[in-house]
DNA sequence: GCACATTTCAAGCGCTTGTTTGAATTGTCG
DNA sequence: CGACAATTCAAACAAGCGCTTGAAATGTGC
């Protein structure tokens, strides 16, 4: 219809770049205004949510007209689908710690945690990020489909696939998964109720010295977590 | 001004009953349009949030007219603290556990996580209105005083007051703070990864007898954080 | 039945939302 | 420079929002 076809329909599906904001079109530098939106729109949903956010706040932040969103992304729902492009280094470092088979169970699952966890150590937009994720968990938008669900599968998978090497299984059986959520769950909570853990224990994630305290006993509790299965399956 | 004073900021502090939805305002009944917009609001606010709710939708499915929650309540926002209001039965399950200091540990870790998990398998509109709570941890709609957001501090508390009987500390330090967010992250993460653990293992909580059987799981991995972390003491 | 308080209602208020438009601006290549 | 595409802009759009209004309906005590 128009003469001016949007750019964003073209260039989408291009991956220019790596680091944290590859991803974001065909070629985005850091000054674009398709990067400053990205970059308004993660602080201002992780503040708002998405409901709670409005186009033109996350316009005003970027520096850029209210229209600008329309023309980059189409919408407002899919420049939130954007976000969720956006790769997350820290859940891609989780993907590292298990290939190692040679590695003793406390190191793998030392880095397991330390993977978990540096996200609580790492810059505010990445955090806000992955805010993000954990937000659709509790309250999905609507506007991104089973997406979530598919995407914390690969690392249910893998870990499970661990711990079946560890039980000498050649399948997962529900107790396996139980326990694998569990290990999950110790490393999440923190992240989960993190303005709890500092209102109660401030100091337990304050220095990366402190947090890296806090990898070493979640692996102390995940290792105990594996043997007190171990124990039950053998008792059995 | 006007003649017709809303009932509302009359009777607000009146708990007539008791019951899931005693509180309600003044001698609410079951067919109150009250008592009706409260139910309405619970199912609209766990879905779509708190921004993300319409009062329209909400007084709709009560079967009540727009202006309805203005009568009864005032605003939206007085709307949404109401259902805050209701007493939750799971979370004071909770509280009677670790009163019974004579019951040995396992039995006490059972009951702490059956508490926990018993929200798993109640009805929907209890489901939900946990899922409220829940959300306004991770995502607050700031409408809510820091008083009613703070819920989980009474229950860290008591469990920190009980690992302290269990490790002979007159107070908490900051490794027994840590292990009772473990304990806690053990049983949240059921809840918070509902869907996937439902999609990767389904049985997992589908029926009551396989949520207890959770519940046994959990107070064994609860009692093996703790005795890691004797162990840990010990070897200091 | 009457007077009165309580509750419900349809209608619409002002406002913000996400989105659209067409022109103005900027960048780019010949 | 001049032609053309890519981008930005101010302005306004329709729709939905929370909320208000004044009257109609309903219940209540005499």
């Amino acid at each position: 219809m128009n003469a001016t076809v949007p750019f964003h329909d073209l260039a989408a599906s291009v991956a220019p770049a790596s680091g944290p904001f590859a991803g974001l079109g065909a070629g985005a530098t850091r000054d674009d205004t398709r990067y400053r939106l990205v970059r308004a729109a993660i602080g201002v949903f992780a503040k708002q949510g998405y409901h709670g956010a409005s186009t033109r706040e996350i316009c005003e932040r970027a520096g850029a007209n209210s229209a600008a969103i329309h023309y980059h992304f189409g919408d407002k729902a899919a420049l939130y689908q954007a976000l969720f492009q956006l790769p997350m280094q820290q859940i891609l470092e989780v993907s590292r710690w298990m290939d190692d088979a040679a590695l003793p169970r406390t190191d793998r699952l030392r880095h397991f945690y330390r993977g978990m966890l540096s996200v609580l150590g790492c810059d505010e937009v990445s955090r806000q990020l992955m805010l993000l994720h954990a937000r659709e968990q509790v309250e999905p938008s609507g506007v991104l489909g089973s997406t979530q669900t598919q995407a914390i599968r690969p690392y249910h998978d893998r870990l499970t696939l661990l711990l079946c090497r560890e039980f000498k299984l050649t399948a997962p059986d529900e107790a396996l998964h139980a326990l694998a959520f569990a290990m999950v769950g110790l490393g999440t909570i923190y992240f989960l109720v993190r303005p709890e853990v500092e209102a109660f224990a401030p100091g337990l994630l304050a220095t990366p010295e402190a947090r890296e305290v806090l990898v070493e006993r979640s692996a102390l509790f995940g290792a105990a977590l594996i043997e007190a299965e171990q124990r039950r399956r053998g008792a059995l």
